[in-house]
DNA sequence: CATAGGATCGCCT
DNA sequence: GGCGATCCTATGT
């Protein structure tokens, strides 16, 4: 089943991010489809969350994707080098959103890998978000894409989730402060990173 | 217009 | 554990 609008429309995002882990990330570009089962992800909080691009309301041409409704892809370059793949939820005019950090390759590996630069898959092929978007083809230019339109036509280009009733039981899912947030002080420690082993 | 810095990665030691 | 790559974005003049 591909995740509905339902699923991210809810207004808990730290609910939503730890139910992202067992789901099934797929892009469709040029007819090939590629995915991979996601283990990790954060939930940014909005205005509120000082390690939000938003925090404080704060709009610009990049975040004006976050203020967007739920079910949309919010994907921005970092460091120069690597776009990182966001899903916006809640309703519109509220910037909650989760990344995803890391994904187990699923179909078309052999895609994924030529991507990737890689020969072969290790344990750490989509450990890290930058890897989650390079092994599927996900690029800046691609925020604001709806995760919900889904595309009939096999040429046409498309990024959704998909629930494939992968089932991760609560205490396989750990609750960790996030990566890289160091400047956001006391909201660096919020347990919103989610992550499993069992994947 | 100029500038500093970033929700990272891979390679080096 | 450290560092360079690399370029967009936000902010300030």
């Amino acid at each position: 089943m591909i995740l509905p609008y339902s699923f991210y429309s809810r207004n808990d995002v730290v609910l939503i991010a730890r139910e992202m882990i067992g789901k099934v990330l797929v892009s469709r570009f040029d007819g090939k489809t590629t995915s991979g089962v996601i283990y990790e992800t954060e939930a940014y909080n909005g205005i509120v969350d000082k390690a939000s691009h938003a925090f404080g309301g704060r709009r610009s041409p990049r975040t004006e994707i976050m203020y967007r409704d739920g079910g949309t892809a919010y994907v921005y370059l970092c460091y120069g080098v690597h776009s990182l793949f966001n899903v916006v939820t809640n309703k519109e005019d509220i910037p909650h959103a989760v990344l995803v950090r890391a994904v187990r390759p699923l179909d078309n590996m052999k895609l994924m890998l030529e991507r990737a630069g890689k020969s072969r898959f290790e344990k750490k092929t989509g450990d890290g978000p930058g890897k989650v978007s390079a092994l599927l083809g996900i690029h800046y230019s691609h925020t604001g894409m709806s995760l919900l339109c889904i595309p009939s036509n096999l040429k046409h280009d498309g990024i959704w989730i998909e629930d494939r009733e992968i089932i991760v039981p609560d205490h396989a899912i750990a609750a960790l402060p996030r990566i890289g947030v160091q400047y956001a002080g006391k909201d660096a420690k919020l347990p919103y990173r989610f992550r499993t082993e069992l994947l």
